[in-house]
RNA sequence: GCCAGCGUAGCUCAGGGGUAGAGCAACGGUUUCGUAAACCGUCGGUCGUCGGUUCGAAUCCGACCGCUGGCUCCA
């Protein structure tokens, strides 16, 4: 109840100080018009139409001003005025005047502290002394209302907290997360990089990435094979009147590279899988007997994104889809997406991911099928999720226009959230392609599809999996396992024979043969975050030893060859 | 796509109207070392691209390309 009590005195206080900022760019800017300033999680912003561009340097000189306003402690005054009055009151102020004519009620709230007043429902803090941390920390262009086609205000973004250390914590926080972001760590680990010459959103795995994307698809190939998958390949362009058929030409032209043409054909680049899946599907009549048939496609596809989007691995125009499609009777679908649900979990937990929310989203305004077809579906995906006793939230409206869906979002280790496993129900393309089995009374039924993948794109997962660990994979995944270093020239022979001894046993390790020092071979190999350090010098070569060290820098001191061997294969058994 | 910032050696970055700098890396040598950087030397850049202003542009201006932070979008 106590923190209850406490988060709502935080978030009265976020918004208090978007107000306070707004009144320090007001000192600053007297011509400054005012779009909406929200508190946000863990902060706050304001939108300011202003008369010249905010340039980071502007931000201190913000914050000076808001320091004195907090310092001189004045109070939020409120009052209720009629929408008329309010009028009057925000003339000048296009924006707010918006916002007024939109206010059901024939009266406004206003809040005012020293010299600024705004239209505001509250609530706000008794005065502006009771801010205790905050801090700007960017400025950003944002379209009024969130509309593309309305003006670009300018937006303030800060942090605010019930005290300095709570600020300081996230500031570190904020820290750590940076040192974690994928795309300074793929570069420094080598595992992918992305060119200019190619183009933006295309991905060049590097070896070190590559053998981190086989081990996740072999492990994914298993278990898909061992759960009753099919796994197929398909081509990567088709006719363009395929995606006609599909729908797809109009409802996601904009997300479609340009036709090619061919022999006086369209060709296009695929950006999903399942037509090609469904032409498998409909190679031969398929009898209710069959049913359920599930194909399964590490599926490359391309879509073009607006450049504006593109963002390291997590948001690209060409990539690896773990996709799968689930050919069933409508009787089957709870069945199928409870094993789909299982699956997603099963492969969260291997990859350590232990926090994840549900969502279940539901139809939208725009929708192919019937309302009850809807119903069934969402009512089959909602029984699911309550029999699995998973706590869920409905996203209402925000289902494919095709079917409802569960998305699972992933936290990671910093608190990052990642669009991971998706379900998706599909009336739609069993329709459009007359996608069909022979039922019991002997007549065409249309089959339900179910699109799912469990890690999204290999793109994405790499990048959630680098976050998740800082780059310090769990030793399943780590491209180098172990780095053998010699102490000296003469200690190499020896390193290579205990070398020959571990990779017969498919440890990935490596020895460190070059003429340096130890101290330079450990810090390298500490950079890399190989896992396991196993130093060699005149003791260990007497007794048939090696000295091992974590990457933690934990010292472990002697061990034996075969204990060495072991402890690291037991850590790969139990992929930690 | 939109707003703002940025783009200098392989990497991280300094400089800023008068002709290019550091550390690391690379290369050559010396060193053979006990748990996170040995020492000496050498090489390396039409300062993102194209155009303009200027006696002179990496520096100022414009367009384009790319990146970063947001916005919008994300089957």
């Amino acid at each position: 109840m106590k923190s209850k009590e406490n988060d709502e005195r935080v978030a009265r206080m976020r918004h208090s100080t978007s107000h306070i900022m707004a009144e320090a760019v007001q000192c600053l800017f007297p011509e400054a018009k005012f779009g909406i300033g929200p508190m946000i999680e863990k902060g706050f912003y304001y939108d300011f139409d202003l008369p010249r561009a905010l340039a980071p340097d502007d931000l201190p000189a913000i914050e000076n001003r808001m320091r004195e306003i907090i310092h001189q402690d004045v109070p939020f005054v409120t009052e209720r005025i009629a929408k008329e009055k309010a009028r009057k009151l925000f003339a000048a102020q296009p924006y707010k005047l918006e916002l007024i004519d939109e206010i059901s009620d024939s009266t406004a709230t206003i809040y005012r502290q020293g010299s600024f007043t705004d239209l505001c429902r509250g609530p706000h803090l008794a005065s502006t002394g009771e801010v205790k941390a905050f801090k700007l920390t960017h400025v950003a262009g944002a379209y009024w209302r969130g509309d593309e086609k309305r003006p670009m205000l300018q937006r303030i973004y800060g942090v605010a907290f019930a005290g300095q250390k709570e600020l300081d914590d996230y500031l570190s926080l904020q820290a750590e997360a940076a040192k974690r972001d994928h795309r300074k760590l793929g570069k420094e680990l080598g595992l992918f990089s992305i060119h200019e010459e190619i183009g933006p959103g295309l991905v060049c795995w590097h070896p070190k990435g590559a053998l981190i994307r086989q081990i996740i698809e072999d492990f994914w190939r298993a278990e898909h094979r061992k759960r009753g998958y099919d796994i197929v390949y398909t081509p990567h362009i088709a006719k363009i009147d395929l995606w006609k058929t599909s729908g797809h030409l109009e409802f996601y032209r904009d997300y479609l590279f340009p036709p090619m043409e061919i022999e006086g054909q369209q060709y296009m680049l695929k950006p999903m899988n399942c037509l090609a899946h469904i032409l498998i599907y409909k190679s031969q009549l398929r009898s209710y007997r069959n049913l359920p048939l599930r194909y399964a496609e590490l599926g490359t596809v391309y879509r073009y994104e607006r450049t504006g989007v593109l963002y390291g691995l997590a948001r690209v125009r060409g990539f690896t889809q773990d996709d799968a499609h689930i050919f069933c009777r409508p009787d089957q679908v709870e069945e199928e997406v409870t094993e789909v649900l299982n699956l997603a979990q099963f492969m969260m937990s291997s990859f350590g991911f232990g926090e994840y929310e549900l969502l279940l989203s539901t139809r939208p305004e725009k929708y192919a099928g019937t309302v009850s077809m809807w119903e069934e579906a969402t009512g089959a995906l909602k029984h699911v999720l309550e029999k699995l006793d998973s706590h869920y939230e409905v996203d209402p409206g925000e289902g494919v226009f095709y079917g409802p869906k569960i998305d699972i979002k992933l936290k990671d280790a910093v608190g990052h959230v990642w669009q991971g496993p998706t379900i998706q129900v599909d009336f739609n393309l069993p329709q459009r392609f007359d996608v069909c089995y022979i039922g019991e009374d002997g007549l065409e039924h249309n089959v339900v599809m179910i699109h799912r993948t469990v890690l999204g794109s290999m793109e994405r997962f790499l990048a959630c999996l680098v976050e998740h660990y800082g780059g310090a994979f769990p030793v399943w995944l780590s491209p180098v396992q172990a780095t053998i270093v010699p102490i000296a020239d003469r200690h190499v022979g020896y390193a290579h024979e205990i070398e020959s001894v571990f990779r017969n046993d498919g440890i990935r390790v490596r020895v460190d043969d070059r003429s340096e020092r130890m101290n330079l071979k450990i810090r390298e190999a500490e950079l890399e975050k190989v896992p396991y350090m196993l130093v060699v010098g005149d003791k260990e070569m007497a007794s048939s030893s090696v000295s091992l060290r974590l990457r933690s820098g934990e010292n472990l001191g002697s061990e034996s060859v075969p204990q060495v061997k072991s402890r690291i294969m037991a850590a790969i058994e139990a992929k930690s």
